[in-house]
DNA sequence: AACACCGCCTGAGCGC
DNA sequence: TGCGCTCAGGCGGTGT
């Protein structure tokens, strides 16, 4: 569930607890949820122990742990959760921890993620992570409505799968999807070649809004996402869509309506985002 | 080439 | 109370 407004929580509450430090010792509990590269395998090393940590950086839903010999990019799939912890403090939950940074501080940093769909990526350099990156479209907080149409605007699939793509635009997953699609009042199976200009200025425009706000309130927490301070988020009170079913829209108070779409659940308001023709 | 679909994986929630 | 089933979904791999 960590979509691009989580990561970012998570990232913004890691900087001052990792950016200047040495990573002194590196414990990899799984090795199989560390994917090796070239130049950069899934050794201490290549986890940055000796390292000092210099920034952190994200793009969509990865993060990328900077620091002087290398980099390590962390994605967090569905369950994944990165922690930092105090001097002797215990992990909030023992179970399903794959990776443990000690810090020279005697913090420690911990990769839990129960179902293992994140995973660890050790990257030699920048341009390693360039490469990976470009592989990613615009970060989705910084989406525009030109940019989004050049990336999807002729394209017959449904602009919810569109929105699922990381390639056309990178962060966004099936909760905010469904909330800016709702935002924009566009209904989610619409062939995103059918859109116009107007309709791809409003959705990014939405995109935009609908995670800022959710940074704003520090990620939704709707299974067992916590900030990295063991803390759950409060945009999941906010969601006007997800998770809301049959319930009343709450701008119509008519019944929201569910579908399958893209593989995924959908749900949106048959009303406010009315099916188009062509 | 573009796009659909499968399988990975665990825990929550449900019906009986 | 407990069991077995379904569902949740990011993403890489495979199939059409």
């Amino acid at each position: 569930v960590p979509e691009l407004p989580e990561v970012e929580t998570i990232r913004l509450a890691l900087v001052p607890a990792l950016v200047g430090r040495r990573v002194a010792s590196v414990r990899l509990l799984r090795p199989d949820i560390c994917t090796p590269a070239p130049g950069a395998p899934c050794s201490p090393a290549g986890l940055l122990r000796g390292q000092r940590v210099r920034a952190l950086d994200r793009r969509g839903k990865q993060l990328a742990i900077i620091a002087d010999r290398g980099i390590l990019l962390v994605h967090l799939g569905m369950t994944g959760s990165l922690s930092a912890l105090g001097p002797g403090q215990a992990p909030a939950r023992p179970n399903h921890l794959h990776a443990i940074w000690t810090l020279d501080d005697g913090r420690r940093l911990v990769f839990r993620d129960p179902r293992r769909f994140g995973g660890l990526w050790p990257l030699p350099g920048p341009d390693a992570l360039a490469a990976r990156w470009a592989t990613l479209g615009p970060d989705a907080l910084r989406i525009s409505g030109p940019g989004l149409r050049a990336r999807c605007g002729a394209s017959a699939r449904p602009i919810k799968a569109a929105l699922l793509d990381q390639a056309v635009t990178a962060g966004i997953g099936n909760i905010y999807a469904d909330e800016a699609l709702f935002a924009s009042g566009i209904h989610p199976a619409t062939p995103a070649a059918s859109l116009g200009k107007v309709d791809f200025l409003r959705l990014a425009s939405a995109i935009r809004a609908t995670l800022r706000q959710a940074i704003r309130r520090g990620g939704s927490t709707i299974r067992d996402y916590v900030n990295s301070a063991g803390q759950p988020g409060t945009a999941q009170t906010r969601h006007a869509v997800y998770g809301r079913s049959g319930k009343p829209c709450l701008r119509c108070q008519r019944r929201l309506a569910a579908i399958r779409l893209a593989g995924r659940a959908t749900v949106f308001c048959p009303h406010c985002q009315p099916r188009r023709k062509s």
